[in-house]
DNA sequence: CATCAGGCTTAAA
DNA sequence: TTTAAGCCTGAT
């Protein structure tokens, strides 16, 4: 069957291939092809303000598309409390109709762990070798597999899904949720400091991917992750005359400068940024 | 305390 | 050969 949502401005493209989620493939006729949770579906835009969603019948219901989608986002709203300097003018006319998924916490938590020093394609090769490895096969593919399901796995076997030094952190953050040192479901109740140390205590997980992760799974709309394209755009846009600038001091700047929805500041200067330094763009 | 090398894997350019 | 969405450890 096919759900019809009325979707707002959205942007598949911009949304899906922007680097916030690596579970979406486009196909040559602009159709999309992932995972809503744990529910495949194909997608695609219909005159711009509708989404569509081919899904078995009754795997899911319009609230919770557009949960996933962020469709209740007011986003004309949000982009309106960004400062309007000219590069995030630019950032915002590049990045049309792009939304801060919902993502769920355990999926996006492991993506992250496994991006560091990895291409966006390379991330989404790790997220297809981790659902083809160790998760349960439906249809249309499989499932990503839950923490339970790969605590049975060793270090060795992990490093075949081309996770490569990243393994090692991926088990212990995996021994760790299952020891309930960490439970990712309460931390929806928490605040933004306290969900953020919890974060920081699983391994592999420093500032940045801890700020990815209350961005994407988490809905923490000032988490701000500096990476390294957003520190040499902040530093050459905004900084350029300064020699040295300390970590502490940028994220202390970007909480003031970019406002109350900073963290989606920063996706629209990321994605942005990264094809304005592409050969071809 | 902050700050900073060095090491870690792999694939693509 | 270099580079790519970082983190951890240990040394100052």
């Amino acid at each position: 069957m096919t759900l019809k949502v009325s979707s707002g401005k959205l942007s598949l493209e911009n949304t899906l291939n922007c680097g916030q989620v690596f579970c979406w493939q486009r196909d040559k006729d602009s159709t999309w092809q992932g995972w809503i949770h744990q529910t495949p579906v194909k997608v695609w835009m219909e005159n711009s303000r509708s989404l569509c969603v081919e899904v078995k019948e009754g795997q899911l219901h319009e609230a919770e598309v557009k949960h996933y989608f962020g469709l209740e986002d007011n986003l004309e709203a949000i982009l309106r409390t960004f400062p309007q300097d000219t590069w995030m003018r630019q950032a915002i006319e590049f990045s049309e109709g792009l939304r801060i998924l919902r993502q769920p916490a355990w999926e996006g938590l492991a993506s992250f762990i496994c991006s560091a020093l990895k291409q966006i394609v390379q991330i989404q090769q790790i997220n297809r070798e981790l659902r083809q490895r160790f998760g349960i096969a439906l249809k249309s593919g499989n499932q990503f597999p839950t923490f339970s399901q790969l605590v049975h796995y060793e270090e060795t076997q992990l490093r075949e899904a081309k996770l490569g030094f990243r393994a090692k952190h991926l088990v212990r953050t995996i021994q760790q949720l299952n020891n309930k040192e960490v439970d990712l479901e309460t931390l929806y109740s928490l605040d933004d400091v306290s969900a953020r140390n919890e974060l920081l205590k699983l391994s592999g997980v420093g500032p940045k991917i801890a700020n990815c992760v209350l961005l994407f799974c988490y809905q923490r709309w000032r988490a701000f992750p500096i990476d390294v394209w957003i520190l040499r755009g902040l530093k050459n846009l905004y900084f350029p005359r300064k020699r040295k600038l300390s970590l502490n001091y940028l994220q202390d700047f970007t909480q003031d400068y970019f406002g109350p929805y900073s963290g989606v500041a920063q996706q629209y200067l990321f994605h942005w940024l990264r094809h304005r330094n592409l050969p071809t763009g």
